[in-house]
RNA sequence: GGAAGGGUGCCCGAGUGGUUAAAGGGGACGGACUGUAAAUCCGUUGGCUCAGCCUACGUUGGUUCAAAUCCAACCCCUUCCA
């Protein structure tokens, strides 16, 4: 039984995405009344998403498809500033250039998740720096700057992680909540946008928004925020086996997209199915009842429905397929991650612990050589404990190509050309 | 501009002349056990041509047989004062 009339904010609420709303009546009858637009942030400091602001897509998605108008909102303006929110301390800046070819390789994995388009109910790709590179600054603080209280910005709990740990915090930064409650306002002006979603670690940001548009004279606007994910073990999602969790398929591909999934944790395998795949809810009370080995074959759905809507179902088809091979055959399969190396290279017989460094199984040679003494290591499925020890062509098998192991998950295949 | 405190490895944090590639913790990675899970236990966690060598404690110089540790200048941060 959901208290909300609204099939958006009723959704949200049976898959768990809501931690705070701003005023949950106001905003489920608006919502219940006409198509509403909303939009949520991104900046863009690296080149692509990870899988932490998943659950701010998802959000979209849901409300596009509860008949409502996404818009996924590029911070190319407040890219330049950075976001201070509960940070230790200050980023690094970023130059205009990184910022923009970030944002054009962060812009492609939106289409899988919003329709994009013209109509009423279109997904829209705005970028801040339209409006907010042109701002004079004497105007702006007479205009916007007059309506905020150093005071009580100094009080959110956002800044208050850097003020108690003695870290610096610079005017640049201390300005990023007044630009990002500026982005609010303009975008409600320019496309009637009333809702600013985001992870909980932005509600500060986004109330700060609202309360500049009733000075401003905007229509009232509302506020909601997800939960800060963790896995049940207080990890922060995203991070996987070799780092961040990428969303772009050049950076992290589908297999170790899959891969991560599959390696959710038991208590988190409900909750994941709610928040990252679009199963009915009565197919994912089914799958929650399993236990035991059985919620082996849930993580397997999982795995495989989050990376369907990302890399298509086919990528993730062939991705579950390989891992099949691999995990539970003991099978090479030509679709795991491959390398390429100079056949030349391989005839002339190269060391172990350098070719580990070149399948990017490694950092240095010296890691690789760690490793080999820890007895992570295998070729072909044979563990080798020298760490001297010389690959040559005799190593190429059948495929074309040696198989490289570092534990018993990560696998690379090594193919001369 | 003045005064005081501080800058150590991925992060936190000990270390005030030699036995310090730097305690301890966290994180990460590997191994064992399992179910490609969690928990637990064990190991690793600067680089290299690895029983040896090189580089490292904000930066640059200096003192010394020997410096993260002492001195000088500079840079940056914090707090208070102007």
């Amino acid at each position: 039984m959901s208290k909300f009339k609204s099939e958006f904010l009723h959704t949200l609420s049976e898959r768990g995405f809501i931690h705070q709303i701003s005023d949950e009546t106001g905003l489920d009858d608006l919502l219940n009344k006409e198509i509403v637009t909303a939009y949520i942030g991104y900046d863009p400091t690296a080149p692509s998403l990870h899988a932490g602001s998943l659950i701010q897509i998802m959000m979209l998605h849901w409300f596009q498809k509860t008949g409502h108008r996404p818009i996924s909102l590029m911070g190319g303006g407040t890219g330049m500033v950075g976001d201070p929110s509960f940070k230790d301390e200050a980023r690094q800046l970023m130059t205009v250039q990184t910022i923009e070819d970030n944002i054009a390789s962060i812009k492609r994995c939106f289409a899988n998740y919003l329709t994009y388009g013209e109509g009423p109910r279109d997904a829209l790709m705005v970028n801040n720096g339209e409006w907010l590179t042109k701002i004079n600054y004497l105007e702006f603080l007479r205009d916007v700057g007059r309506h905020f209280s150093v005071n009580r910005m100094l009080s959110f709990d956002s800044v208050k992680t850097r003020i108690d740990r003695e870290q610096s915090l610079s005017f640049l930064e201390f300005n990023y909540m007044i630009l990002q409650a500026y982005d609010f306002v303009e975008l409600n002006k320019r496309y009637d946008c009333r809702l600013q979603m985001g992870g909980s670690d932005q509600w500060g940001n986004i109330v700060n928004g609202i309360d500049l548009g009733h000075r401003m004279g905007t229509p009232q606007l509302y506020a909601l925020t997800s939960p800060l994910l963790t896995t049940a073990s207080g990890a922060k999602m995203g991070k996987s086996l070799s780092g961040a969790v990428w969303l772009n398929a050049d950076m992290l591909s589908a297999y170790d997209f899959w891969q991560y999934w599959r390696n959710t944790e038991d208590a988190d395998v409900a909750r994941f199915l709610k928040l990252y795949t679009t199963l009915p809810m009565d197919e994912i009370a089914r799958l929650s009842a399993l236990a035991g080995s059985e919620i082996n074959e849930v993580k397997k759905i999982l795995a495989t429905e989050v990376t369907a809507i990302l890399h298509g179902r086919a990528a993730a088809e062939q991705a579950a397929e390989t891992a099949r091979k691999v995990f539970e055959e003991g099978a090479l399969d030509s679709n795991l991650p491959t390398v390429e190396i100079a056949t030349s290279e391989i005839e002339a017989g190269i060391g172990l612990l350098a070719l580990f460094v070149k399948a990017g199984l490694a950092a240095s040679n010296g890691e690789a050589r760690r490793h080999v003494q820890g007895g992570a290591v295998r070729i072909n499925d044979v563990a080798v404990s020298d760490e001297k020890t010389v690959i040559g062509s005799g190593e190429v098998k059948d495929g074309g190509v040696i198989k490289l192991s570092l534990g018993k998950k990560k696998h690379v295949l090594v193919k001369p050309v």
